[in-house]
DNA sequence: TTACAATAAGACCTAACGGTCTCTAAAGAC
DNA sequence: GTCTTTAGAGACCGTTAGGTCTTATTGTAA
């Protein structure tokens, strides 16, 4: 209950609700709401390592110290919870996102601090066992339709927001006008997804920074003019 | 029972042996190495579509066509049959790479060849239900430690190949000297996988596309001596 | 054709699964 | 401080999981 509370915009518009800034508490939850809090928190993480079909309630009840009627007072059932816990997980990396991009004084610098966030990440992410986009993407299709709808129109709003960067930086003159935002979008969320897998599996940061490298010198030569 | 018997090294040396190349019956197996063959081709596909935690012994049953003893009588357990599964599937698009890459009278033309494989492949999959090495890497993590470090050593299988080209094309003089293999080929296969993962996601190939659009002009300019 | 080995069926087992419900204890409103 | 509401424990439920074992059938080599 400390920073995150602001990163999931659910709590955002109830009251009361337990909001810590910089370690102050600005207004208290119920205990009912911290306890609700706690289990997403913690079920968010469990469910990106394991999974959402290897992770049993006796998991989650060990993870959170609970017993089931602890849990099952606050989700009707084990999907809720899931989709909860990845609502919580994605509104993290996009309030973290919109977060990092405030101080830009250009969209090229937009793009070159999202890549960089991405580069800080992959090693330690905001969520344990990887990013949580990839991880449902994969565990979750064929398996559980709520949740990989979800998962495909949060890495569309991730897609969009790339997108929106480029489209402004064109109408001002400072991207190449002639090149479909879209595919830039496409192309650099598809290769950091693509290396944060490879970063995680053999633990090592080589992947990322590759990738990142290469994905800097493609923006260069394809979207970037140059100052001449 | 059709070409699939000659993606599976491992048949390669049995005998007797059910090889089938192009409808002509070569060599004839016994009725349980056929049932075993089939249940792995099954099983491949079906663990690859649901996860290996999510996929039932009743799902295999029912895929399969056979009874719990029919499938036990074969493998001693279901981590045993995932395991062969999943080198089942990556040994073929293994063997699908190496006969892609034989025409090829060049180091560049080799690697060209497996982007456009690839390119191929995003819309219809060797196995249904996308790339078993991405799908396992994320799902097999800290549930089933055998077959995440198969998964682990068939990624680093697939990258030594694309390092042994570009390697190679340095040495004859084709390539740049001065770049690092390893780096390149952490940068195609996760962009490959990231691609893959997003088409796959949204049942479309500007993903795939695009990226390997990228990956060709990344090459170009970073790897290939241009002739002057 | 016979004799033996391999095959697969399916009854059976225990443990774990997701989920329900009751009841006590704690929290919160007044 | 009292009274109402809510939180959470934990016994309980039916179902399904992975796995074993016996037995009839089938395949196969001599």
């Amino acid at each position: 209950m400390t920073v995150d509370s602001l990163c999931n915009p659910d709590y955002l518009n109830k009251k009361p609700i337990g909001l810590i800034l910089d370690g102050v508490q600005l207004v208290s939850m119920n205990k009912g709401q911290q306890t609700k809090e706690m289990i997403i928190v913690k079920a968010a993480e469990l469910f990106n390592i394991k999974g959402y079909a290897a992770c049993s309630l006796s998991d989650l009840m060990t993870a959170t110290g609970l017993k089931k009627g602890g849990i099952y007072n606050h989700f009707s059932n084990k999907d809720e919870l899931a989709l909860e816990a990845f609502k919580y997980s994605t509104d993290k990396i996009e309030a973290v996102l919109a977060k990092i991009t405030i101080p830009a004084n250009s969209h090229k610098e937009s793009l070159t601090l999202i890549l960089d966030f991405y580069l800080e990440y992959a090693l330690n992410p905001l969520i344990q066992g990887g990013c949580p986009i990839l991880n449902t993407l994969v565990d979750a299709d064929n398996t559980n339709p709520t949740l990989i709808s979800l998962a495909r129109k949060k890495t569309e709003r991730l897609l969009k927001r790339l997108e929106y960067i480029i489209h402004q930086g064109q109408l001002e003159g400072e991207f190449q006008p002639n090149v479909e935002p879209r595919s830039i979008a496409l192309v650099i969320f598809s290769g950091i997804e693509g290396a944060l897998l490879l970063t995680k599996a053999y633990n090592d940061d080589q992947a990322i920074k590759s990738m990142i490298d290469c994905l800097h010198s493609y923006l260069e030569t394809t979207l970037f003019i140059k100052p001449s």
